[in-house]
DNA sequence: ATCATTATGTAACATAAGTTACCGTGAGCA
DNA sequence: TGCTCACGGTAACTTATGTTACATAATGAT
């Protein structure tokens, strides 16, 4: 746990810090699709992530639902943050999109450490900055461009989190992540097959120029 | 101004921390349609409201608008914290809705404060909370809504904030804040006024019931 | 190999929203 | 009074997106 602590935080939190992390933090590694946080649940620990990604949905009234952003390494979840503090529920869902690992602190030692440690205060601005920013991105998407660029930042973004050039994902949970409908998905991924953009597969789709 | 500063946050903070925001804090008074804040610019202080409303806006490519959410007495800009701590530029725009009573505090005492007072911490991150909470809500609003919830939803909180029943705006500048066209605007406002909810007046409109 | 299941392609249609155009009305002003 | 102009009403049309329905192809289980 030590070295991947220091690893992903050791630039920002100073020795001291790492040290209290490593007391009463907890080590967890948990596999892709795992579900961290549900709406409507009550936060016990505020998650440190260390390796992997985590992604963040919103729900709307009939159950669908819609991609906010992901988390990555380095990161940590603002709205368990703020619930943490004013003991509401969860707003959002939280599910490992990749094999994740992470150090979870008890929510306690949050507020004490604000007081404490300088980088500590740090680092929670600077988090709660990077995820506002984030949802005015995914807002502006929403509010301002049409489905097919949506669908082309999210299949660029998708390929970014994962590194990888092959989406592994069917039309119909893109369609779910975007909150729009499978057959619109695949009329926009054709159109941008006949663009040479992609390649479409079975299961998958190989990025060729986004 | 120390009156101000106590009716509207006195019940929030210590003694000491009143008595430090009123030797550092400039009191400001701006007229309906003063612009705050301007994207892209940089922040030099921190905004407590005292009473009046804000308006705060996004802008897409072209330079259209759309209302995100209003700041009322005793809240405070978010974004202007995370600027103001990262340095960074403005991601919004901040226009009085109404006349607005403020108090403006330096930059630097905010950090400074989160380390020395938990009512203060409290407050921020309690700020936060109910920003990130705002923004979540105006994105379901436009994520999973048809134009005229939003446009119901627009009224209402529109009456609620100046706490009137008759909205003094043009078809207009609704489908501006709203990022739409007028002419949709009037079509859905002409619904709402067939269906007795509200009725319409050059300039104004009368709610009836919502 | 056969069958069931799931993923994808596509047509045809429905609907919400955006666009253009034009008109009437009321307010303010010369 | 009559002129101008901003505001609002409405028709007609376009476009993006959602919906329904059905066909075909790939996959995996038996």
């Amino acid at each position: 746990m030590i070295q991947e602590l220091k690893a992903s935080y050791g630039h920002l939190f100073e020795d001291e810090l790492i040290n209290e992390i490593l007391q009463v933090g907890t080590y967890k590694e948990v596999p892709e699709g795992f579900k961290l946080m549900e709406i409507g649940g009550y936060v016990k620990g505020m998650p440190l992530l260390v390796s992997g990604v985590i992604k963040v949905l919103r729900e709307d009234k009939n159950g669908d639902e819609l991609l906010l952003y992901y988390l990555e390494r380095g990161d940590t979840c603002s709205m368990t943050m703020t619930c943490c503090m004013g003991q509401t529920k969860s707003e959002i869902r939280a599910i490992a999109e990749t094999d994740t690992k992470l150090i979870m602190v008890p929510v306690q030692k949050m507020e004490e450490w604000t007081a404490k440690y300088k980088s500590w205060r740090n680092f929670v601005f600077e988090s709660y900055h990077n995820r506002l920013n984030e949802l005015l991105q995914t807002l502006d998407s929403i509010a301002f461009d049409n489905m097919d660029e949506r669908l082309l930042n999210y299949l660029k973004e998708k390929a970014r989190v994962n590194d990888e050039q092959i989406i592994h994902n069917t039309h119909q949970e893109i369609a779910y992540e975007l909150h729009t409908s499978r057959v619109v998905v695949s009329r926009l991924l054709k159109k941008l097959e006949n663009l040479g953009k992609i390649e479409l597969h079975r299961n998958n789709i190989q990025i060729i120029d986004l």
